[in-house]
DNA sequence: CCGGATCCGGGTTGATACTG
DNA sequence: CAGTATCAACCCGGATCCGG
C-alpha cells in the first residue's frame, strides 16, 4: 500500500494494515489460531489466491505473521500471528463491535464460517451460573458446526461437532446472532427459525439476561 | 468499495470504512470537529480532491457524516460526524495506540498537523496536580502551533496560539511525541532538540511519571 | 490435494487542470 | 471556497497453470 506520508499514528497503522484483506487475515488468524494456507483461503471466501499469497508476504515483512515450516512428516507450512500481530486484537474487536448493527442485513451471497462466531460469543455470552458443572452446546448454522464449551465460569467456542452435547441450537446465522445478542427471547426463538434440542437450561445459562440494543429488531 | 460478502461484523464494518482515506477522514473530523471542505483537505495532505468529495458523499450515504449548510452570513457548508460516525472513535483510538511504535520512523516526506496531537495528548498526558490553578502550554512543532489547556484535572488541546501561555515547548514532532509518551525525560529534552521556555513546573505537571514503552528509544 | 505463480481485464486511486 | 473533469498508473479479482 502506498504510504499516507502523515506523521500520525493512525495513518502509520493504516500504512501497515489498511490494505484490502489484511485485517480480515488477522481476524482469521485470531479466530482459528495458526493455520495452513488452504484453511486461511477457505476462511476468507472471495479472496484471490495471489492476493492471499501477496498479503502473507507483506505481513511477514511487517512482522505481523510468522511462517512456520512444520516438521518433515507433514511438510506443510503454518502461518501464525506474532505478538505484534496479535496486538491488533483490540482493533478487530472494536471494528466488530461497531459493525454489529450492520448484521441486520443478511444477503444471500453472504458467506458464513463457524469460527466467525468466536467474536460474538466473547462479546455477548457469559456463564451466569459459574458454580454449575460444565456443559457443551452444539451450534449448527448453515452448513457450519461449532461447539460452545461452558466451564470454570468461562464460555469458549471451538470448531467441530459434539455428538454428546447437552444441547444443540440450529438455525440460520442471522437468527443465531440475534439470539446471542439478546434481541431474540429464547421463548420466541422457535417461531423464528431456531430449533433447540436437549437442555434449554444449558442455553439459558449463557444467553444475555438483558436485551441488548445491538442488532436491529426482527422484521 | 466492493463488499467482502461475508456475514461477519468485522467484514461488514470494513465494507463501510475499509476504503482508503475513509478512516482518516473520520480521524480528522474527530480531531477538528465540524469542518469545512478546505480545512478537511488541508488536514489530509496527499488526498486528491475528487477522492475527498467522493468519500464524503459515500460517508454521507452510509450515515457517518452530515452536511450542514451554515446560516446565511457565512454560506459555507460544514461536515460533521453523526453519532454513528463518532462511534468509530474507539476504532481510531485502538488503531492509533497500535501505531504508536511506528512513530519512531519519521521520514522527511511525512506531513504533520497540530490537531494530530489530540490523540497522543489524550492517551499520554494527565493532570497530576488537579488541585492547582489552570495553566496553558503552547506547543510548536514544525510550523504548527497548538495549546494544551490544563484545568479541572483535565488536559485538552486546541489549535491556535496562546501569547500568554505559562510555558512553551518547541521542537520537531517526533521529539515532542517521545517527550509526551514518557520516553524522553524532561531533563534530557534540551539535548534532543526540544526547547522549553517558561514554567517547567507546568510541563512536569502533565508529563507521564513512569516511562512508557510506547515509542522506541532514541538513537 | 497443497501452495502458490502468472496473466489479463476492469475498477480504483492519484495528479493535475479547470470551473462556478 | 468547493468542488468537477480528465487521464494515467496502479491494484484487485478471476481464471489458468504448475511443481511438489
Amino acid at each position: 500500500m502506498r504510504s499516507y506520508n502523515q506523521y500520525c499514528s493512525v495513518a502509520k497503522a493504516l500504512d501497515v494494515v489498511g490494505d484490502r484483506w489484511t485485517l480480515l487475515i488477522v481476524r482469521e488468524l485470531l479466530a482459528r489460531g495458526p493455520s495452513r494456507y488452504t484453511d486461511l483461503r477457505s476462511g476468507l471466501p472471495g479472496i484471490a489466491t495471489n492476493l492471499l499469497a501477496d498479503r502473507l508476504r507483506e505481513m511477514e515483512a511487517a512482522g505481523l505473521v510468522e511462517r512456520e515450516d512444520a516438521p518433515p512428516p507433514v511438510a506443510t507450512a503454518l502461518f501464525r500471528l506474532t505478538e505484534r500481530g496479535a496486538g491488533l486484537g483490540s482493533v478487530i474487536s472494536e471494528l466488530g463491535r461497531w459493525g454489529v448493527p450492520l448484521m441486520s442485513d443478511y444477503r444471500p451471497q453472504d458467506a458464513f464460517r463457524g469460527q466467525w462466531l468466536r467474536l460474538p460469543v466473547r462479546m455477548f455470552l457469559a456463564d451466569h451460573e459459574p458454580g454449575q458443572p460444565p456443559v457443551s452446546i452444539e451450534v449448527r448454522a448453515e452448513d457450519q458446526t461449532a461447539v460452545i464449551d461452558v466451564a470454570d465460569g468461562r464460555v469458549s467456542l471451538r470448531l467441530g461437532a459434539a455428538p454428546d452435547a447437552d444441547a444443540t441450537i440450529t438455525g440460520p446465522p442471522p437468527r443465531i446472532l440475534t439470539l446471542f445478542s439478546g434481541n431474540l427471547p429464547l421463548a420466541e426463538a422457535e417461531d423464528h427459525g431456531i430449533r433447540i434440542t436437549g437442555s434449554r437450561e444449558a442455553v439459558r445459562r449463557i444467553l444475555p439476561r438483558d436485551s441488548g440494543q445491538a442488532i436491529s429488531k426482527l422484521p
